[in-house]
DNA sequence: TAGTTCACTACACGAACGTGTAGCCTGAAG
DNA sequence: CTTCAGGCTACACGTTCGTGTAGTGAACTA
């Protein structure tokens, strides 16, 4: 029942302050927010503040474990699945609220949230490859590790630098409303850049970078 | 003569505080660095920075300059040549010493010369795009637009995110030294994604984002 | 040599911020 | 009705940080 309540309380101050806190460090990273600031978004005290977390360190602490938990439940329930690799950016914009652009901060900044979203990505991208083609991809050799890294690194340049991404559409990127905008875009790049590798001009590249492992003619 | 002393100070304190503000903000951020401790990194007081920057925000618009006159020159020189897109990255981290993370920071943070460096980038991937293929990605349009957006945004995540490429590779992928293992690993992701999106599982995926706009059968 | 400029330092002020303390108010338990 | 727990506030303390001021010493000029 404790359990019960805590969850119920959720929709109460603590809760609150929460969602404040992922707001104002989404906004203007740890270091930038203030309690204070923190404490007015969410309409508290900032001895409130201290009260449930203990400290700006704890209230950190909670907005890391809550941002994690929404999202990575919705990755590890993609890695689980036979899904694309779009799809989980998908996923991913339209399972977390106001903690996506906190987990974008966050990416930047040191924080063990952060690498654990990036981690799980790899591991997606890790399985994606294997599945796609297990010869050239083998599981656990260094290329398809470092290949699994970039392309999860890849995936998240649009959470990262969803800023600039809405400078330049006209559209904010984290909305799901946008999500398939981004999908397109990120099909163009990769059909274009194919395109490109391994044609005329781009062909050099492409040899010169994979030559040196790749075994197919 | 009053600019060639200004070129020569550039050896002595004013240089020194520059570049130990260029490493302390990436590693802690604008607001998570003190000038207190830049001046320590410098062997400086600081009151010399305030001689010099006049204030933490003239420093920081210094760095701003410098990064950004560093990269964007190199950037603006591959603008001009044929580059191919890969191309733009190993030539990007072999200009920069100091200042590359410093941007990987400024990046998600609101810095003038972030905005300025994913611009450029973007304006290399949109020329790119329209010299690739003219009738499917026309100077000027919306997808056009989108797509180097996105292929600026992944691009630069490999800046932005080094930290966790790094972490999960073992290496400094900011050292020049191992950027060929890096376009190595992008020329893999493009490759891998392109043949999922043209094969069975993935071919309604490629469909659906780009069906909408696309005119060939 | 006297004067001026300028890189540079030491010291201190004032504000902001994280944190600590004391206490109020409500609601449930006895 | 009393008691106690806990959500919540008001207020103050100590520190840190950016900034301001005064001053020193070396190099250059006349």
């Amino acid at each position: 029942m404790d359990i019960d309540r805590l969850t119920n309380e959720d929709l109460t101050g603590r809760a609150r302050i929460r969602d404040a806190a992922l707001k104002v460090f989404a906004e203007r990273g740890v270091k930038g927010a203030t309690v204070q600031l923190i404490a007015a978004a969410a309409g508290v005290s900032t001895g409130l503040i201290r009260h449930h977390f203990g400290s700006k360190e704890g209230l950190r602490r909670a907005c890391d474990e809550y941002a994690i938990g929404t999202l990575l439940d919705q990755a590890r329930r993609a890695l689980e699945k036979d899904t694309a690799a779009p799809g989980f950016l998908d996923s991913m914009y339209r399972a977390s609220g106001s903690s996506t652009r906190y987990l974008a901060r966050a990416l930047v900044e040191d924080s063990p949230a952060a690498s654990e979203l990036f981690d799980t990505g790899a591991a997606l991208a890790e399985r994606f490859l294997t599945e796609q083609d297990p010869h050239r991809y083998p599981a656990g050799a260094t290329t398809t590790q470092d290949t699994a890294t970039v392309m999860g690194a890849m995936q998240l340049s649009t959470l990262a630098l969803h800023t600039h991404i809405g400078r330049r559409m006209g559209v904010d990127p984290l909305d799901p409303a946008h999500t398939p905008r981004l999908v397109a875009a990120m099909v163009e790049v990769h059909s274009a850049t194919h395109a490109f590798l391994s044609q005329g001009r781009g062909r050099p590249i492409s040899d010169e970078a994979t030559g040196p492992w790749q075994e197919e003619p």
